[in-house]
Formats: structure tokens, sequence, C-alpha cells
DNA sequence: ACAATCGTAACCCATTGGGTTACAGTTGGT
DNA sequence: ACCAACTGTAACCCAATGGGTTACGATTGT
């Protein structure tokens, strides 16, 4: 469960979508209507996809919204168990 | 899809585990070893579950770090529907 | 009745999403 | 071959936010 390595939702916007469509990053901005800068990130696989981001991409690629965002959280989850983190927390069971 | 109001992940806790186990927020705390203040944001449906804090959950409750940011993508968008933020993106579809 | 404990508001700090601007590399037209 | 237009990204800045500490009024138990 949860084994292997998640796509970063930007890899997969570019695979899927920038690559085959030869998109650049600014008409890929455009379309989505944020900056070049955050576009870059984007599709670099630096910076999240945010709710806002995920309705963007929703609406950009006729898919859902929550899709990106459970790519987001794949990611994240992912992320968080190679650096060890849940292991570093300090939680007991609330069940007695 | 996506009809009905979906809980916030604090509500869900407070109702599944710490009304019925009688917890105060301060044991609460105790447990996820986060300060009163987070705990009180938390079942008190302000605040979100970060990966961090859903790491917190999972670990304490013995369900998956998964569920509890599910239960979190789930509120966002749904309070996202709720402000009409969909349509208030200007985006341009990606395919020609 | 008073000491301890409770939940939360006030305040503060570090992080971060995202925009604007600046800039070096590339492209295309003449 | 040159220069103007465009590309992607780094630098910088700001607003929003997660989360801790402290302060404080309310509640509890002995």
């Amino acid at each position: 469960m949860n084994m292997f390595n998640p796509a970063h939702p930007g890899t997969v916007l570019r695979e899927a979508y920038v690559l085959p469509l030869k998109l650049t990053i600014t008409e890929l901005a455009r379309r989505l209507d944020i900056s070049r800068k955050t576009a870059s990130e984007l599709v670099n696989a630096r910076g999240n996809v945010t709710v806002e981001m995920a309705l963007r991409l929703g609406k950009a690629t006729g898919s859902t919204a929550q899709s990106w965002l459970n790519m987001q959280v794949q990611w994240d989850l992912w992320r968080a168990k190679k650096e060890r983190l849940e292991k570093s927390l300090h939680v007991e069971p609330l069940a007695a």
C-alpha cells in the first residue's frame, strides 16, 4: 500500500498536456490565467497544487479538481514517508 | 457527484473520538503532541488538516493519514463550490 | 472559597503561494 | 548578421496562514 513513487501533479500536467500539445510555459500561464512564474514552478514540480489551482486545472483539462488535489496529497504523503516524518511524531493513541 | 455537505475533519474527530471518549481539548492536545490552541481550532472546525496533522491523526486513531487529508480536500472543494469560486476563474481549455 | 484546570482570544513568528520585475538565452524576420 | 520580440527563471516583495506561547475568564473539585 502506497508503494510506488507517485508523480508530482505538475509532472502529470507536463507529460499529459504541455509536451503533447507543445504548449509553452507562457501559453500555459495564459490559458490558466496565472503568472508565468507560477506556471513554471508547477510544471517543474516545484510548488504545490492549491485548491484554486486544482479548480483551474480541472477546468482547463476537463477533468476534476479532485483528481489534481488527490495527486498532490499522494505526493505529499510520499514525501513525508521518505523523510520518515511519521516516525518522528510523538503521538499517543486516542482510544484508551 | 459531490452533492452533500461533507463534514469538516475536525468535526469527525470530535464526533468519532473526542465526544465518545470524553476527551478534553487539553488531553487531545497532549495525545497528539500539539498545542491546546491548535487542538481547539481543529475540533471546532476552524483551521485545516495539514499533512503533518493528518499523520498525527492517522497515528492516533489507527486510521490512515490519507483519509484525513481526503476529508480536508472534500471540505475545501465544497467550500469552493459554495463560494462559486470555480466560475470566477477565467480559464481556457488546454486542448485546442 | 480557592487552587487547579479548562477552552480560547491576543499576539507573534516562520513559512509559503503567488505576482511583478529583471535578466540572460533563444528565435525569427529582414 | 543584427535586432526586436519572446521564452523561462531568478530575485524580490507582500498577504495569508499554520502553529506556538502567553494571558485570561470560566469551570471544577476538594
